[in-house]
DNA sequence: CGATTCTTTGAAATACGTTACAAAGAATTA
DNA sequence: TAATTCTTTGTAACGTATTTCAAAGAATCG
């Protein structure tokens, strides 16, 4: 026995710094040597920690998704009524300002996931899960009769995170026509009219 | 004088190519060989016709901007009512089975828009361009009194095509809970419910 | 300190893709 | 047919990114 092994530092570190790197170059441009960079190390410790980029690249898909999950998650749940949790949940869902790199990564995944079993099935969960988040919090509202509708849960919440996706997807492209609050206005509006909220 | 310039027949030869090779092996694993290879030439034509491969991706983008919106328009305007012409829209939108090349590609550029003016700028012109035949058909429903509503025909306009765009999305990263049936119900709901279709 | 194991590095070997270009092939006109 | 220009190809030269690995550095224990 000797030296005991401490990766979870450098792990965290390159799955951070996997982020950076296809938030600012896109997995086209992807290179070991900019991950190396972002985390301050050489290419020969990237390969040391993670021999094949595939997986580092499933790691930071995870981290990215648990993150944008549970922050949203998180600051819902602090809310005290359903109509200032749906509040919370669009300003969250769509970021204002500069997308962050994590969120940034999500959309360079998109396309990504279709060739990739593992990326596909990281995207389906998150997809499931803000649906989940979204759908909770109307039924929470209609149990406390603030909301008043006549679709299902379920479909409303599909249709509300395909909004925040979607929107997402237009400033990550740069679509000069959409902006963070354009999205944030017309998700409410949506919700706004579905739930039946006074405006 | 000799033999004349000719070169119309391969350049469209090519765009295609690019588009199913995008298509195909995405913008991260595209190589000049699989655009060769899908056009039936040598690696060096491919160069002869596109010293710069970046000026095939422009075009190949431009048309299928080109193809996407013009195919739309003229099927919308063959109907004779803004009903039946929203419904056509949601259809053509939301393309059912596996996603065309064009369409494909089309997604797959989105992120690569971010890092490149001409490509955002041919997706904001596709974003302008679809949001304008939406509102065109909600304008005409409404003098019409096919339709009733309390909002903006842009803002609606906005929010279907940003539906559309999403449901897309999730196809092409082979989200296992989105289908395009899926998608369509669900653009079909918000379009009835905000313009006031009886179902 | 000395032995052991983990970590980091830089460089050599390797792999892969693009660019440049000479030469052959094809179409047109005189 | 000969001359001319356009088209296509294959390959050599080149550039760049990844893989491999030996060696040095760092941490821990006895």
């Amino acid at each position: 026995m000797a030296r005991p092994k401490a990766q979870e530092q450098q792990r965290k570190n390159l799955v951070q710094a996997a982020m950076d790197a296809v938030s600012a170059r896109g997995l086209s441009g992807l290179r070991l040597k900019d991950i190396a960079e972002y985390a301050g190390l050489s290419i020969g410790s990237v390969s040391y920690y993670y021999p094949e980029i595939d997986d580092l690249l499933i790691e930071a898909h995870h981290e990215a998704t648990e993150r944008f999950y549970w922050n949203r998650m998180e600051h819902v749940a602090q809310c005290d009524s359903a109509i200032e949790a749906i509040q919370v949940a669009v300003r969250e869902g769509i970021p204002d300002g500069p997308v962050t790199a994590d969120v940034h990564m999500l959309y360079e995944l998109h396309t990504f996931a279709g060739r990739s079993a593992a990326h596909a099935e990281l995207m389906t969960q998150l997809w499931e899960r803000e649906v989940s988040l979204y759908q909770d919090i109307i039924e929470r509202g209609i149990a406390a009769q603030d909301f008043l509708t006549l679709h299902s849960s379920r479909a409303i919440a599909e249709t509300a995170v395909a909004l925040e996706d979607a929107f997402n997807l237009h400033m990550v492209s740069s679509n000069n026509s959409v902006t963070s609050q354009l999205g944030r206005e017309r998700l409410l509006a949506y919700l706004n009219d579905v739930l039946g909220i006074a405006e």
